[in-house]
DNA sequence: AAATATTTGTTCTTTTTTTCACAAAAAGAA
DNA sequence: TTCTTTTTGTGAAAAAAAGAACAAATATTT
């Protein structure tokens, strides 16, 4: 980890985005945080203890510009600058997140993909795909500085070990294994396995 | 939400059995609260709690068997009994879950895909898809009480409705929105978006 | 068999997160 | 203008989660 505030604060922040560009389809140009919070599954305290967390005012009966918060947690993620991105690991979910949407909408560019199977590499997909050990070429040559992992479990560490020493600092890590980092480098995990058999708990 | 186990909890078990089938791959019989937290992620103290919250006992001295534990943390997620689920929206990310290795491997089964678009009726894919209007007609066929949500935003809560009128108890949630469910209806998030952007936070 | 070393199970502390509560600000009404 | 109402901003309280500490059990050694 590198800083202070919570992975829970920062979805958060991404939820009430996707709300106030929602609220802002409808023609609102205001919002209040019970509102937001409402829309977003949290309490109005919430909402304003996050704002305020992070310096984000409002007007005390006005409530808040939404303009002006979109343009605040577009700051917080980088969303001005291009935010580029490799994928290691072209087969189901690599392919998957080479086509969604979700990443094109909000100024998210996956410059390259790698694979180690060579009959990926034939001009089949959006973006081009080669080899893994032409990542620190392909980092160096773009500047990435984020890395989606998308490999089996065997080889997610190996790649992981290339990723960081060819100087990936982000990662989202779709294998089911604990990645070992250093301290400046940060990991979010997305376990799909898992999250479909939470709710096998609950029947 | 149902019951008096945090979601992370949850999860923390899961990947307690991550590394435990590891561990046996390894030859290992038993395994201490040490060397399973660090290889999990988790402090000591944590995976010892964890277990003594769900009554999982291990031996002083001589640690956790993990054949138990496996059969314990199987018996939480009910791995024995079959575990059905259906799929609305057969784009992106439902075709690469249809084909993930993940759910094959832990007894999970899609027996059914839905989506508007006629052109994916024809039998393309490894499971039958119907338009979502069958969707009552499956559920009480197969006595599914799980579905994923992969649909757009724009359809998330229609679908979320015909699901909840058809019966089902438990939804994954790939759409980018807060479903509006019953006390009774437990719902997981994923946004992928979300999870890859948290990550610029951090650049 | 006794002594020793090690690891669990659980209570007690600390930290983190969420909720509550209310003063201060600001919009609108009188 | 002054009064009233509504909503923010934040400090204090409560709840939840994580971590430390240590007694009780149990392997292993002497």
């Amino acid at each position: 980890m590198a800083q202070n505030y919570s992975h829970n604060v920062l979805k958060r922040f991404l939820h009430y985005r996707q709300c106030l560009i929602q609220f802002q389809r409808h023609g609102f140009r205001k919002v209040f945080s019970y509102s937001l919070g409402k829309e977003a599954g949290a309490s109005a305290e919430q909402v304003r203890k996050d704002f305020s967390l992070f310096g984000i005012k409002g007007s005390r009966r006005g409530g808040y510009d939404i303009d002006y918060l979109l343009n605040s947690i577009n700051d917080i993620f980088k969303q001005n600058s291009e935010r580029l991105v490799i994928l290691v690991g072209i087969g189901n979910i690599g392919q998957a997140l080479i086509n969604y949407e979700g990443f094109k909408e909000n100024n998210i560019h996956i410059v390259a993909g790698f694979d180690l199977d060579p009959s990926k590499y034939i001009k089949r997909f959006a973006i081009p795909v080669y080899p893994p050990d032409r990542i620190p070429e392909i980092v160096r040559q773009y500047g990435v500085k984020t890395a989606i992992i998308a490999v089996p479990e065997i080889s997610g560490q190996v790649i992981c070990d290339l990723l960081l020493s060819a100087g990936i600092k982000a990662i989202l890590n779709f294998s089911p294994i604990l990645l070992k980092v250093p301290d400046d480098v940060i990991v979010n995990y997305v376990n799909l396995r898992n999250e479909l058999e939470t709710l096998f708990f609950y029947l």
